[in-house]
DNA sequence: CATGAATGAGACTTCATTCAT
DNA sequence: CATGAATGAAGTCTCATTCAT
């Protein structure tokens, strides 16, 4: 841990920190105390507090993208595309617990700039999954009365709620989560 | 607006900023100023900005748990009651938008002792909608392979997100989304 | 002294420290303590810093604009009047020697939009001082090989230039500086 | 530009920043940044920021002395030579706007042993003035009811203020202002 | 010669809260 | 009841300078 660079200690104490209490209560001192660095080497890296935010922000949101991209991409039947869409981000997000904390949380605590950049990315995201969504409609095997758009907002919020309520130390591992929780989405989009 | 008391005007304004920029993003001033009193005057009613938030926190929660009792405790079948449970929480938490976002958004928010008693609160109200998914599972009609308690994380994930992505402006009315919600929940329990 | 009120002893506080070290060199601690008060009631009081240096730079430059339009208007001939403005603002800056070195020295620590208020302010000032020498040319008693909007930039470099020189303790009184300054001036003018 | 050696382009880019923005006003990495170096090699051929002004500083005065020197020593007559001097300021503060501006401003910017350095080194350019002033006195060409030393102060005042309002686009070429200057300063002298 | 990471002190500012009136 | 002046602690950020490489 130590011997890990001075940007990726500070990213990794904030990313602790932020997740466990929230970007606007923890201070600067707090975050580099923790990295044992002084607060000089972290704006010698990172412009401003918003900034190591944002560095954590976008990581996770990137790598289920990507994820989201491979998988939405894949030879099998939608259902079985969708329903591993919907369990790898459940896998992902507690895989990387706190730094997918920090990104359900934080919205709106980047600045103007880059809280727009960020919607952005977001927007893809939920509008490649609710392609997935519309190819099961198109298809004929998924419900048509209830609107895509919404039952992506609906399952996304299962998602983001794991950060509220999950624990590692609970019975379930993430593997089941993600498999229950895909579950739930498929039968309730089935015919 | 002005006609109303003192203390009243300090929840209003206090609501609409908490839910426009999250707790500690607003300052006592902004709250005084937006109520038209001044600070002297929020400390005579309030013990402390946390007890402002602890004040609208409440409020929600105790209006929906009193509604979930009711429409529990009533006579019609499981699914019947489970759906109106459902749909009710997403009208309710539309109805009362401000007030739900502050909710949603500010758990960890609160002093210590507080938050164990709201997070007492919470737990109630959680384990009473899960009785209502056990006693359809119990009933045979709701699949029993998924934990209840992991269904009503599930739920309560969309409810909650409602605040992230929810404007009235949008096409939906907040009895459509409820009963959609609903639908999509009752569908995923069913055999 | 300790019988001013808050602002009053910040102002003063402030004026003899940026005259005696300029803006940049002065802390906010060092003002509140020579004010025999804290940071916290400093801003109560002052938006910024900067707001602070507004209050004098304002002042000085209000008074003379004030005793020169008066001086200005009188009836006298015109050899007379100018050389009163011209004496008087040595005077009044001598008097007021700190807050004029302030304002001698300060003009670009002000924030964007303050300094183009004073700018407009000292414009006018320097505007009303070159229409008395544009009036002694028009009346054929000043030369006009001069452009007056140059005089008066030469004449007003020397009165900015006693914050750099003069000193209380020198020889000559604020009264003799002024009729030297001003007997200067007239002479150069005359034909 | 970028042929020259590391410690001139250091020079000059100071000498550009401490003109536009004041010496406190301009960090060390901004000077750096626009002489493309780094810190590092500033430190090694500077020994502090303040090293940079003081060898900016001295330079205008130094030539402005030299020259200083040169017309006082010349054969013409006294009120010839005065003029002259009183013009060539002028030119050679317009001819290196940037230095001389960073030398009307930043005085009592520099350390206290190098302060005292710098102050001598002015005196001995005003004593060197005010002789001129002394000697057309003594010559009876002069008035004598103003003490020279006043004199100059007055007319370096005006020297000093060109940094404030001088700007290379107006309509007057800086031999112009030199002239009109120094007949100024020849006409307040003059019986 | 030159780099650039790192320091550490100190800068300005914000803000929840108290208290005399 | 209500005011608003004042506190004091804490917050984010800047910057001249040093030093191992």
């Amino acid at each position: 841990m130590s011997n890990a660079t001075v940007p990726e200690r500070l990213i990794s104490a904030a990313t602790e920190l932020f997740a466990a209490k929230g970007f606007d209560r923890v201070a600067v001192q707090e975050v580099v105390d923790r990295a044992g660095v002084t607060k000089g080497a972290m704006y010698h890296y990172f412009g401003s507090k918003d900034d190591l935010l944002h560095e954590i922000y976008g990581s996770v949101l990137r790598m289920q993208t990507a994820r989201l991209e491979e998988i939405a991409a894949g030879p099998e039947p939608i259902t079985h595309r969708l329903h591993a869409a919907a369990a790898d981000v459940i896998v992902t997000s507690i895989d990387n617990f706190d730094q997918a904390k920090v990104y359900f949380r934080s919205a709106d605590h980047l600045a103007e700039d880059k809280r727009l950049a960020m919607r952005a990315e977001r927007r893809t995201y939920h509008e490649r999954f609710r392609a997935l969504v519309e190819e099961g409609q198109a298809a004929g095997v998924f419900r048509t009365d209830i609107p895509a758009d919404l039952t992506v907002h609906y399952y996304f919020g299962s998602v983001h709620h794991l950060g509220t309520w999950y624990s590692p130390e609970g019975p379930l591992a993430a593997k089941d989560i993600g498999r229950h929780y895909a579950d739930l989405l498929l039968a309730s989009l089935r015919l």
